[in-house]
Formats: C-alpha cells, sequence, structure tokens
RNA sequence: GUGGCCGUAGCUCAGUUGGUUAGAGCACCUGGUUGUGAUCCAGGGGGUCGGGGGUUCGAGUCCCCUCGGCCACCCCA
C-alpha cells in the first residue's frame, strides 16, 4: 500500500465508527446521570501549557509545531491542563462543586504497542472543589457504573487503590527517610519489573533493615480486598491507616466494595496526584492500565487558580476495547439498523419505490431500498437481511392497490398493510 | 528515541536450491435456477508481493535503506 495512514493512528469504517459513537454515547450516558456535565476546549493549545504540569520533558512526547506568528502549539496529549485553565480562569463565577467530563481525542508521540495508539478517545471526569473521601469514592463509583453499562463484572476488572498519604506513612514507619520517599516511590512502581535480588537491594538502600525490608516487599506486593483494612493495619504496625480508612467506609457506602482492592503498588505519575491514586485493570493482569486517576489538590492552583481540591480519571478507548473483546462483551454490529428495506419483483410494481421510501423518510424512519435489478425474491431478502433490516416491505402485483406485503424479518412474519398505515405498524413492533 | 521479530488480494495463507503471464479459500460485485432470508451454478473486479535502491541474464525469494505492525525498554500525563 503506497499511501499508508501515520503510524499509530485508525481508519474507522463504518463498523468501527459505530463502535466509537456506542462507546461515546456509554461514556455520556454514564457520565451524565452520576452528574457530570460536559465540556470542552481546543484540540491544540500553547505548548507552554503543557510544560507547567509536567515539565520540559513533556515536550518530546508530544505533537507540537510553529504556526506563522512564531507561536509555539501543541495536538492536545491530555485534557487536565485545558480543564485546569479553563477552571482558573472562571473560577470565581463557577457554581462549585464543579462536576465536569469531556471525551476528546488525543494525539500522543510515543511508540505505538498494543493497547497504545498515537491517536485515541479518552473519557475523562473531574470533581473539583470538594475534598473528602467522599467526592474520591464518588468518582470511582462513577467509573465502576460505566463497566456495569458495558457488561463488566467484578471478575473481570479491579479498581487498584492507593493513597499517598498513606503510603508515605507506612514507608515512614518502614524507616525510609524523608528526602528517599520518592526514590521508594519510584521502587513500588516498579517492583514487578525487577527481580528479588535486585529489589531487596535497592529497598535496603532506602535505609531499611532486613526485617523492614522482608515486609515492605510483603506489602507492597499484597493485595488487600476492600471493607478489610485490618489486615493492612497488622502488617505495616499501624494503629490506623487515616485517609484511606475513610476512603474505604465510603467506597463501601456507595456499594461498590467488589469492584476494588488496595494495592499499594499502585504509585501513577510522581507529578502531581497528592491523596488517593487508581488504575483500573484487566483481572488476569496482562494487560496494561485500562483507567487511572485520583486526586490533584494544587493543581488549579498551578494554573493560576485559587485553592481547589480536586479528583478525576481518565480512561481511553483502545484498552478498554480490547478487555471487552477479550471477554466476548464487544457488541458485534452497533451500526444503526434500517426499519424498513423496499423490494419490488416485478418491473410495474418498482416504479412505486422512490415514491414510498421518500414518504417513509418523511415520516422518520430509516428506510432503505434495494439496488439490485433482479426480481428474485430470495435474493431481495437478502439484500435486506445483510442491510440488518427490521421489516422488508415487499411491492409485487398481486398485493391490491394501496396495499403491500410487510414482512418482519425477526420473526419471519408476513402480512398485508394498508400504505397509510405502514409508519405506525413498523413503530407498534 | 533504543533493541528484537514480522510485512504476498479486504481477511487467513500457499508460492520448490532465485526461473514463464503470482495462486487458493473466505469476503465482495454481476447474472441464472429453485422464486420468502438457505442451497446450487456461471462469471467478474481486486496485488507494481509495504516502498525505494542494489546483486543477477532473471528477485515475491538474496543484500542495504525506508515505511508500517507486534514485543521488550523509555514513558505512561
Amino acid at each position: 500500500m503506497k499511501l499508508q495512514g501515520p503510524r499509530g493512528t485508525r481508519d474507522f469504517y463504518p463498523k468501527e465508527c459505530a463502535w466509537q459513537n456506542f462507546l461515546l454515547e456509554a461514556w455520556r450516558k454514564v457520565s451524565v446521570r452520576n452528574g457530570f456535565e460536559e465540556v470542552d476546549g481546543p484540540f491544540f493549545e500553547s505548548l507552554d501549557l503543557y510544560k507547567i504540569k509536567s515539565g520540559e520533558g513533556i515536550v518530546n512526547e508530544l505533537f507540537h509545531f510553529e504556526d506563522r506568528g512564531g507561536r509555539e502549539l501543541a495536538i492536545r496529549p491530555e485534557f487536565t491542563p485545558t480543564l485546569a485553565r479553563m477552571v482558573a480562569s472562571k473560577a470565581n463565577s463557577l457554581q462549585k462543586p464543579i462536576k465536569w467530563f469531556c471525551v476528546p481525542n488525543l494525539c500522543r508521540a510515543e511508540r505505538p504497542q498494543r493497547g497504545r495508539l498515537r491517536e485515541f478517545l479518552q473519557w475523562n471526569c473531574d470533581l473539583i472543589g470538594v475534598d473528602g473521601a467522599m467526592a474520591d469514592a464518588e468518582c470511582i463509583f462513577t467509573l465502576v457504573d460505566l463497566l456495569r453499562e458495558l457488561g463488566l463484572e467484578p471478575q473481570h476488572v479491579r479498581v487498584k487503590i492507593s493513597h499517598r498519604q498513606t503510603v508515605r506513612t507506612i514507608l515512614t514507619k518502614l524507616g525510609v527517610a524523608e528526602d528517599k520517599l520518592l526514590t521508594a516511590f519510584d521502587l513500588l512502581d516498579r517492583r514487578d519489573k525487577m527481580d528479588a535480588d535486585a529489589f531487596t537491594k535497592a529497598a535496603s538502600e532506602l535505609g531499611m533493615a532486613p526485617e523492614q525490608v522482608e515486609r515492605f516487599e510483603q506489602i507492597c506486593r499484597f493485595r488487600y480486598p476492600c471493607g478489610s483494612l485490618a489486615q493492612m493495619c497488622e502488617q505495616t504496625g499501624l494503629d490506623s491507616l487515616h485517609e484511606l480508612e475513610e476512603l474505604d467506609a465510603q467506597l463501601q457506602a456507595f456499594g461498590i466494595a467488589d469492584w476494588c482492592e488496595y494495592d499499594l503498588g499502585i504509585v501513577r505519575g510522581l507529578a502531581y496526584y497528592t491523596g488517593t491514586v487508581f488504575e483500573l485493570h484487566e483481572t488476569s493482569g496482562a494487560m496494561r492500565a485500562m483507567a487511572g486517576g485520583g486526586r490533584y489538590d494544587k493543581l488549579i492552583e498551578l494554573f493560576g487558580g485559587p485553592s481547589m481540591g480536586a479528583v478525576g480519571f481518565g480512561m481511553g478507548d483502545v484498552v478498554l476495547s480490547e478487555v471487552l473483546a477479550d471477554k466476548g462483551l464487544m457488541p458485534q454490529d452497533v451500526s444503526p439498523r434500517p426499519d424498513v428495506f423496499i423490494v419490488a419483483t416485478s418491473d410495474a410494481s418498482a416504479t412505486q419505490v422512490p415514491m414510498l421510501t421518500a414518504s417513509l423518510r418523511e415520516q422518520g424512519l430509516h428506510a432503505r431500498f434495494s439496488y439490485k435489478t433482479t426480481r428474485n425474491l430470495g435474493k431481495l431478502l437478502k439484500d435486506a437481511a445483510n442491510a440488518r433490516s427490521r421489516f422488508v416491505v415487499i411491492l409485487d402485483d398481486d398485493t391490491p392497490n394501496g396495499q403491500v406485503q410487510v414482512k418482519d424479518l425477526q420473526t419471519s412474519e408476513q402480512q398485508t398493510v394498508a400504505i397509510e398505515s405502514l409508519a405506525s405498524h413498523v413503530a407498534l413492533a
């Protein structure tokens, strides 16, 4: 093929386009019923906006260019900076709390792999202006609500939760000095990519005694079910896990404990999360994270706004679609179905096709007809079935004037119907 | 951005140690039969073998470069 699409991009043929729309509708429906309002911003922003949040290093990870006036711009690699900018510039006049969602397409100049492309969709929900675990839990509830909407169950996926402050407390208790905490987070993040010896060595360099290293390893590899923090207290030797306990209570109050578990190995980008952090994973753990989020209480300030607590998450379409396909939950075709499909079995009756089609369409029906010239009814019915039509209207020479044969392709029932009542016949079915 | 594997029709693939006009199944399109979604029959479109260069009398096959895909790093906002 001489003209290939750019690396890491996709073409959306009708079926793929229909799936994208289906997913977007699900995201929107769930967002709205959870009380979020849709927003959007520009597809490109000034490059500086992304440097504020992520530093100079981010420049290599995104698509950027200069406009004709020499302004440095970048295609959006995430929505959060735009959101923060929008909130900061109107913070005083916006009703609190701010609950916004967005379903942007984003571009990142990364090397594509399974589950990671250069252009993708991402669902974002953010709840700004509410401190406390209830807001965190509501965000996670919204995420779980979507999973249910798509037919997923706790056996398929799990929300893995951690908490910056709690982990900090645990690490300190284990003997990690203040200035080594970031290194410890990093070690926590990459624990699965290291062999045991390298891990032990790195851990002991953090200032932990041998038995503390062992305990550290045990703690960060263990999964604690939601609703049973006592075990974590016991293993960490702490009396209280503070913020995590409040979150635990709220998750149970929302009734989503089955979907959640605590995994202190969940770290996320060190940059800006300040409290709760979470990721959604497929249960086998084979694929990359399906969604990620957490609390970022300093971000709005960073963008020149007032101090406002915030919590949110993002979910991409790529891994989600792969997981649904893997679990057999991907609907095979969500393209719009025609209400009626008109065929004619004689040259004489065929002359009525355009007028009947026009009439049905004017009445709001999705009406199609066969472009085939054959009068073979079997082939015409197949044409209708291929189009996935609900009904076939058959025009022939034997049916009295003003009436047509209508066949229900689902039930195979066929009856004679007056043309005037066609629309209502189809609508009632 | 670094490294490894891969690239023949829309899809799954075949294609002898380099040797005529590159094939099959499915899909798609046209027509026919039995005329109510099946079956069957006939025909058709579509590939500069990812692209470019080189070796050779001759390259889908060997070499180099490049583009794209997958995997591991980096990163994962």
